[in-house]
DNA sequence: TGTACATCAGTGAACGCGCGTTCACTGATGTAC
DNA sequence: TGTACATCAGTGAACGCGCGTTCACTGATGTAC
């Protein structure tokens, strides 16, 4: 790649991350342009270089973190060859590391889901739908391998999903030390929904 | 009352009314003084007779939200002397219903989840709290009754408000047609969570 | 009941500010010969 | 390798705009005598 492309690509990094950082403290839908070029150190016309309108730059924003967060996830199922409930112990603090770790991304997904515009909110409920998908997928192969049956998985996922995430909005604003408790009251509600999901 | 507060008072129900109003359609954080008030047909500076800021008002907005919700809810599920499924299901009707006709209050509640202030993020917080604790009475209640015993009542209620907020939100989106749908697997969730939360 | 004064919800003009967007530009990097 | 021209990421100035807040004011309502 030329220097230039380079430093081009270097220029929209930056961007992505200060946007992020940014979309964490206050909310995405709160950051005006030249605040965010400022922070990366540039005029605020050379935003256009990199991105139509905030709203572009915004689902960028949205496929990174959805990525990156799905894929941590699935590792974290798919490595475990653990029994049930250590199994869901140790994805549940999996993901409040994750959320710890990755305030920045988390935030944006759970702070914009209300967020002012229609194709953002679309964008966000599909990564979530993902969510649920994945998992889905995942209890359906370890309840397989364990001869059980769930009555149906996919309502059973997009539970799990909907309390981790409300849950986990919680902890972000919470100190580290209190995040124990509410990880085990975590896992104890999945744990709950499991049972209840198990066709008898 | 004096003609004169009758006539203030009057004022800053149409304030709070066109607030909520504004809110449901783009996101408290997103409305403007000026536009709010220009939408009452009062000038900028009038809006300083009736709050401090937009933050006092918004505080407001939350208090009316929570307590006309807080009783709808509650008094739905008392006045019901129905079996455990249908019980769910006609707490759950009377909720989507609430969410159909009080848009505005609901998407305030959610949108504001993580909404940049503090002070308004712990007053939702505490909003659904409430919430919480009113449903674990009343599955203490319910299942003393019927002598059945909850191993987790107040999880049981953390993880059906988590749920039914989450789903209640994709409602807001979806056309009505499209909501029958959703509000059955509302249900089947929720009895999920009920049936695992039952000791045994 | 009538008069003189007090109260105060709402007015309208003004302020300084940060915003998004445009535009002609600069100068380093890239390319063709 | 050297020269002449093209590209294009980033600049800096300018624009019009809506914002929150202030202030002295108006005039209807309220109160005291």
């Amino acid at each position: 790649m030329s220097e230039r492309a380079e430093q081009k690509l270097l220029t929209r990094k930056k961007l992505i991350s200060h946007g992020l950082k940014l979309s964490a403290d206050k909310g995405f839908s709160n950051i005006s342009l030249r605040e965010l070029t400022s922070s990366v150190g540039l005029t605020p016309a050379a935003f256009y270089r990199h991105f139509s309108d905030m709203e572009e730059l915004g689902l960028s924003l949205l496929d990174e973190v959805g990525l990156s967060l799905r894929k941590l996830l699935r590792d974290a199922r798919k490595n475990s060859q653990d029994t049930s409930s250590s199994l869901t112990k140790s994805s549940i603090d999996v993901f409040i590391n994750y959320v710890n770790e990755n305030t920045n991304h988390f935030r944006l997904l759970l702070g914009e889901r209300q967020g002012a515009s229609v194709s953002f909110r679309k964008a966000i409920h599909s990564e979530i739908d993902r969510f649920v998908s994945d998992l889905t997928e995942d209890l359906e192969r370890i309840s397989s391998a364990r001869n059980e049956k769930l009555r149906n998985p996919s309502l059973s996922a997009e539970a799990i999903v909907a309390v981790v995430f409300t849950v986990g909005a919680e902890a972000l604003d919470l100190p580290k030390h209190k995040q124990e408790s509410l990880s085990l009251r975590l896992v104890e509600e999945v744990n709950m929904i499991l049972r209840g999901s198990k066709a008898r």
